[in-house]
DNA sequence: TCCCTCGCGCTTGTGTACAAGCTAAGGAAG
DNA sequence: CTTCCTTAGCTTGTACACAAGCGCGAGGGA
């Protein structure tokens, strides 16, 4: 699995957490493999990882589809989250095995590529933000533990958390900078309660966001079986 | 992979959690092949997927060898079941979606297996009250939400965890069941605080048995990297 | 007009052959 | 005798071909 496969896995990867696979899509094996110039060996290979990793559903006998989240999905997602997350920032604190001037680093880069104004700032720097941000969340997990961090890509890499960083406002935005800052802080100071808040307050707040913004947007006619058809 | 790879599958891992395979065993994809009679599509498809269960690592060009668990990811393990697992017990509690019949059938069930000797039961009953045992715990996930168990199943279905049942003296046996009554008791009760604090010390326990377990068992000559070899 | 059934086509599941890379053993040189 | 290099064998990675199942549409009958 070690050239092909890994490069198939990444682009798709990449595809369905970027939002460029519609939720629900059927991925054809042969499809793929045309447009990678490979087999279907490693394409399969490739989609059954990308299942592991909860971004598609394989059905025996029908193949793998971009995985759909329901909206009680979301909010178990965001509980789990923030139950794992805290306990992560809680350990990173008691065992000080955290780097601190990377994450003051990340924390820097992320601030810089928000400074430009909003408007001009675009897609591409929402994606950095978002990239360097996980990046962040990362570093905490892996001073956490080393089972913690496998346990939380299933939660993290996901397209609707990918995406929050776009939907931003400017004060969600700030506040959320303000809570990484608190988050070191807390870190530095070997607060582990204290950084365990912050971390359940921070994903909790990107979790109401998510809320309000799933709730007014019809723009997919069909985001449900349709009741009656008549 | 509907019918071999399912299969294959199903067996290895059987054979992983039951401990008939050595940690750190090599699994040749030809040798299993041969042993189920396919070829070696749908063995290394079974092996991907005995990946995502967390129970080989493979390695590029390597291939997949039974994952060895060392003694801190064991403490780790614990500390995670006990946090996602009482959180489990919590919501089970609050939401009332739990089926207290089938947990209180399953209790009996297990009782019933305890009831003759220790010396007369052997391995055979060991092995229906790890079953039994799992079910109940498992019934309690899937009444806590949809994305749980799934993130459960990582810190369960482990050779160290499924054996602890076989190595219960009678106390903690009958503690252990009565852990699970009161769990119950706590459901019906709805009291979620009650439910989660059962369910932490249920984990706790089980986790000091291992720790005990662990300790003094010199039994492999070389339990670590040989320090300074002549 | 509606429903049931038959059959065709598409997609995935599996078997097999070949290519590539890693491991380890053996030989030659210092 | 030790060490490094070469080569041979073994194992995994990929391509390709065939088999099997499922879905869907067309056609016929009630």
């Amino acid at each position: 699995m070690s050239q092909s496969a890994v490069r198939v896995h990444a682009e798709l990867r990449s595809d369905i957490l970027g939002g460029r696979c519609q939720p629900g899509a059927r991925l054809r094996e042969e499809e793929i493999a045309e447009r990678f110039g490979v087999s279907r060996t490693p394409v399969r290979e490739a989609l059954r990882r990308l299942e592991a990793d909860g971004l598609v559903v394989v059905t025996p006998r029908r193949g793998a589809e971009v995985v759909r989240w329901r909206d009680d999905d979301v909010a178990e997602l965001v509980e789990l989250r923030a139950l794992l997350e805290g306990h992560a920032a809680r350990r990173a604190a008691i065992d000080g095995g955290v780097d601190l001037v990377v994450l003051r680093e990340l924390c820097e880069r992320m601030e810089a590529h928000a400074e430009g104004d909003a408007e001009t700032r675009g897609e591409r720097g929402a994606d950095e933000i978002t990239r360097l941000n996980m990046e962040l969340h990362r570093t905490v997990h892996r001073a956490a533990g080393r089972l913690l961090p496998d346990l939380l890509v299933r939660l993290i890499d996901v397209p609707v958390v990918r995406r929050t960083f776009h939907t931003y406002s400017e004060a969600e935005l700030q506040r959320s900078f303000a809570q990484h800052r608190e988050l070191v802080e807390a870190l530095a100071a070997g607060d582990g309660d204290w950084a365990a808040a912050v971390m359940q307050a921070h994903i909790r707040a990107a979790g109401a966001t998510l809320r309000s913004l799933r709730d007014p947007e019809p723009a997919r006619p069909r985001s449900g079986p349709d009741p009656g058809g008549r």
